[in-house]
DNA sequence: TATTGTTATACTCTATAACTATA
DNA sequence: TATAGTTATAGAGTATAACAATA
């Protein structure tokens, strides 16, 4: 075997990890949509958003969120107009920035999500349920790994 | 801790585990899209629906197909038919049956893909190149187990 | 009756870019 | 000038369901 063929002999190993990758998120994803739309009438990004939420009491900015989200400000915008129309998450005022807000979730908000979390959680542990958890937490450091290399090797920007 | 403490106490992991592949899937995804868009003004699902046909030279029809892309028929017509009148892609009408059809490559689709392939294989390897290849023979094996769990506790039909 | 593929439709999600108001 | 958030737009991607032709 040449050098030129050496240098790409395994690479097919990559390939292939990233169609498994893809298969099992897209599986799982999908369930999970279909579910948060029959049982709660919502979507994933509504969830996701309420689910960044959920862990900062006061409120997290636009800019934060939208970050956190991987989604681009604009959608930020639409799915918290959509949510505060709900009385789900409210706009609040920062002090000293007039430019900027904080979204946080209502009362009620925060109550809606607690049960669409318990349920959603459960979802998760059936679709990982064939994992024992030395092998839930051999991925999660794996895949640690990979995210750290990707995002330290991001096309400059974001 | 109770029972009860106890039956829900590590689920955190799973869930950790499933957000973590999300971002790692929804990282590299993006990337790939973006590129796919720039360098080769085509889209994921045309770039996967090429993929699939490329491994089976004789075609592939469209229930299979729609089965493999992980999508409904419907979808599976259009892409098809933009890629048809770009020419490359052909119905091919099958023997036996006339309301099947085989889609498969043109030559030059097989040209065209084979270039886009090169170079989203290296994008891939770029993109999973934190892990060393016993670290990527570990994941591909884990989300193996998962995959295999998922699909046979699918919810009914598919 | 069931299956193959198509058509029509509607909706969600997304990026992009122009815009405003503050900083 | 730069930043925070909004608006407007266009397109990708998807599911659903009714349909025609064939099995």
């Amino acid at each position: 075997m040449d050098m030129e063929a050496r240098l790409h002999a395994d690479h097919g190993d990559e390939l292939r990890l990233w169609l498994r990758m893809l298969t099992c998120t897209q599986l799982i994803e999908q369930r999970i949509r279909s579910r948060l739309r029959e049982r709660f009438a919502t979507t994933l990004p509504r969830f996701d958003l309420m689910a960044q939420l959920e862990r900062v009491p006061e409120g997290m900015k636009m800019t934060v969120l939208s970050k956190r989200m991987m989604v681009t400000g604009g959608n930020v915008t639409g799915i918290t107009d959509q949510l505060e129309a709900e009385g789900l998450v409210q706009r609040v005022p920062v002090e000293g920035d007039r430019r900027a807000l904080l979204i946080r979730l209502t009362p009620a908000g925060r109550k809606v999500f607690a049960t669409m979390a318990l349920e959603h959680e459960q979802w998760i542990v059936q679709a990982l349920g064939g994992l024992s958890a030395r092998e839930v937490e051999t991925l999660y450091k794996l895949l640690g790994k990979v995210k750290q290399h990707v995002k330290q090797s991001e096309p400059e920007g974001a």
